[in-house]
DNA sequence: AACGCGTCCAACCGCCTATCG
DNA sequence: ACGATAGGCGGTTGGACGCGT
């Protein structure tokens, strides 16, 4: 155990950003001893770190096998969720499993889209809607009376954009889905889930900003037959589709169901994401099998 | 230009386990 | 067996940066 700090150490202990003199001087360490005996190198008064911090220098930054400054690839990540579902947050565990990746980079990697999840979480105010920072799918589809279009229509739209969509009506879940014209990762698995999915839905239309519009006016009976319209909105080709943000899903608003509604239906499969309870029967059996665990952890704690 | 906000990531902290004398 | 030390690990922090307003 790293023994407590005395007033030497405390006024002999460098800290912060590495300097390049040192990242030599500890690389000339390593090339003489190999990666070990991290304490000698403060001990013959090599640099003023302690042996954790050179240890840890080397281990993430100087380590010739690492893949630094580059994201994570679309395989990368559906290693890491998979390996996060089954070992937990075992991050040194998971990065033996990704070449060049350590576990501060899965370990990062992984707060950072889950910080993210928990602010898009946050219900926004109507008032004030959310900034979309590239990050957030731009369109989104609304619950509203819109205009049929046949159903030819609406497979040739929902191919043509990065879909969001909603579960159903009463019960507001917007569930951004990828642009499933691009071969990462993520959209292959939501393509997946989308495959396997019976989602009763209702009707569409496009909201050509980021908005967090939704219409609780229906009640379960009275919505209308499945429409969607993106004829509304023809600035919705603007909204490019961008580079799908790894498995997104997002709830914005919740309320109370009494009824599912049937009608247009889409294939995936999501989770509850913490729902259960208070819908639980607009949602088919089987629904949430096979999508991530960690998603499913995730989302247990979102308030209702 | 200044500011606010979100993201990324390097580095630290504290705890735990392994090892050694 | 036991205490001290080294190393490993997960959680957290804070600064740099980019972007939008």
């Amino acid at each position: 155990m790293e023994r407590k700090q005395s007033e030497f150490d405390r006024t002999h202990v460098k800290k912060g950003p590495w300097s390049v003199e040192e990242d030599e001087v500890l690389l000339k360490h390593v090339n003489k001893y190999g990666p070990r005996d991290w304490s000698s190198i403060r001990t013959k008064d090599l640099l003023h770190r302690t042996g954790k911090s050179c240890r840890l220098r080397w281990v993430n930054k100087l380590r010739p096998d690492l893949k630094s400054g580059c994201k994570f690839s679309a395989e990368e990540e559906r290693v890491v969720i998979e390996l996060q579902a089954e070992f937990g947050n075992k991050w040194a565990k998971i990065a033996t499993y990704l070449e060049g990746r350590t576990d501060n980079d899965v370990k990062n990697f992984w707060s950072s889209r889950r910080k993210r999840l928990e602010r898009i979480l946050k219900k926004p105010s109507p008032s004030k809607p959310q900034k979309n920072k590239g990050k957030i799918p731009l369109n989104l589809i609304q619950v509203e009376e819109v205009p049929a279009c046949s159903s030819n229509q609406l497979e040739e739209n929902y191919n043509s954009y990065p879909a969001s969509y909603i579960l159903n009506t009463e019960e507001i879940k917007m569930v951004h889905l990828p642009d499933l014209t691009k071969p990462n990762y993520q959209n292959q698995y939501l393509e997946n889930d989308l495959n396997a999915m019976d989602v009763k839905a209702t009707s569409f239309h496009m909201v050509p900003e980021p908005s967090f519009a939704y219409s609780s006016g229906y009640n379960c009976h009275q919505l209308p037959e499945p429409q969607m319209d993106f004829t509304l909105f023809p600035g919705c080709h603007d909204l490019a589709p961008e580079p799908f943000d790894p498995n997104f899903i997002d709830i914005f608003e919740q309320k109370n169901c009494s009824e599912s509604v049937s009608s247009q239906k889409f294939v995936t499969k999501l989770p509850t994401l913490g729902l259960e309870g208070s819908c639980q029967n607009t949602i088919p059996n089987g629904f949430f099998e096979e999508f991530p665990t960690e998603m499913l952890e995730y989302f247990e704690h979102v308030p209702n």
